[in-house]
RNA sequence: UGUCCCAUGGUGUAAUGGUAGCACAACAGGUUUUGGUUCUGUUUGACCAGGUUCGAGUCCUGGUGGGACAA
């Protein structure tokens, strides 16, 4: 028993995480349950108690962590801060890459456990001596999109029991043991401090004096109405202008220091190569000399074949082959090689 | 002042005299560990008054309101 490996996992409460927790145990592995304080959304903290009395039913310890504060600090701020840069956040990849997985390796290290895991649909693979995040088995649920950032460190540490399920047998999982709550929740939707309306979250963070309402234009410049405040609007956003034009019109650009917002068609939008900053690479001698690679900039949205190469400034350069439509500042690009994960960046 | 053209949802537009449709917008829902995209659905309409007709958005007369040309 002593000897079994042991792993610490993240749990939300939720029921991905409770069926690692089942598959793991079955495993046969000493699991640890750990539910960080990310977030509450009036005070609740029912997902500290369903987490603890899931450990309570499988018989694992189960420990807390307050993270409000850092949370507060590196995502909720970031995502502030994005919004009135002109810019779009990716709060649930930084939280991924730089939070939530460094702290349950931390948590792991104090702990002296060897592994961790999380109910993300993920798998790994190793190539070569490198660890790599490669999709999950079921293509509607995969998240590899958003752990293009971590290092080897963790990576070579993980463990992720539902990278090879689909979400439906996980559920299936969860009611074949008798967890019948567990399997029948709701998957969580929207980013997680936020669920409503993202400008209604910012009005309430910032204050509304904070926004001043400002001009929409066209392309050359030319005025078409008055807008709320740039912070509001998003590049590629088509609905929720407030005007009508008679032919369909995207945002194209947001530019903050004018307080003007830019519109026009989709095909307008369109661009054949961006930049990346902030871009990490399991192996940047790989993703350079890729010859089958592919990028995403969006979560469930198709590949895209490109090749890169680094600029001048330290930037990743994208050169896509076939264009893509509004490439919005702030977002995530993530590369693939198949189904493997080689690396990703924050679009500038 | 004369002649001609036009008038259909919030906006822009369709329909040999026969169920008023489409696009854009708005709203609601679905999808979703980011924003956005997208999908589905819903609401809203004949300038006014007469006439012809089994039946008028459509044809006729008058009015009202726009636009163009002429002076």
């Amino acid at each position: 028993m002593s000897n079994s490996p042991c792993v610490l996992l993240g749990m939300s409460g939720g029921t991905d995480s409770s069926v690692a927790a089942i598959l793991l145990q079955e495993a046969g592995y000493q699991v640890i349950g750990i539910t960080f304080r990310f977030y509450e959304i009036n005070s609740s903290v029912s997902y500290l108690e369903e987490a603890r009395t899931l450990c309570e039913t499988l018989g694992i310890p189960h420990l807390t962590y307050d993270a409000r504060d850092l949370f507060r600090e590196q995502i909720i701020q970031y995502f502030t801060e994005e919004y009135m840069a002109g810019r779009t956040p990716v709060p649930c990849t930084l939280c991924n890459n730089y939070l939530k997985w460094p702290l349950l390796t931390q948590v792991a290290d104090e702990q002296g456990i060897s592994h961790i895991a999380t109910g993300h649909y993920v798998q790994k693979e190793v190539v070569e001596g490198h660890h790599y995040i490669t999709c999950g088995a079921d293509p509607d649920k995969d998240q590899s999109f958003f752990l293009w950032g971590l290092p080897q460190e963790i990576l070579q540490r993980m463990i992720l029991p539902l990278g090879t399920l689909t979400k439906t047998r996980v559920r299936a999982i969860a009611e074949e043991r008798g967890f019948i709550q567990t399997a029948r929740k709701k998957d969580s939707l929207g980013v997680c401090f936020c669920p409503m309306d993202y400008r209604s979250f910012l009005r309430r963070e910032l204050g509304a004096e904070a926004f001043q309402p400002g001009r929409f234009v066209t392309e050359e410049g030319q005025f078409i109405a008055h807008h709320e405040g740039y912070p509001f609007y998003t590049v590629g956003q088509r609905r929720g202008l407030g005007i009508h034009l008679n032919r369909p019109v995207f945002v194209k650009e947001i530019r903050p220091e004018r307080n003007e917002v830019i519109l026009s068609s989709l095909q307008s939008t369109e661009c054949m190569e961006f930049k990346l900053k902030d871009w990490r690479a399991i192996d940047a001698k790989e993703l350079l000399a890729c010859t089958n690679l592919a990028v995403k900039i969006r979560y469930r949205k198709q590949l895209n074949h490109c090749t890169v190469r680094i600029s001048t400034e330290g930037f990743l350069q994208v050169i896509l082959r076939e264009p893509l439509t509004a490439v919005a500042p702030g977002q995530a690009a993530a590369f693939y090689s198949g189904h493997r994960v080689l690396g990703g960046g924050i679009i500038v």
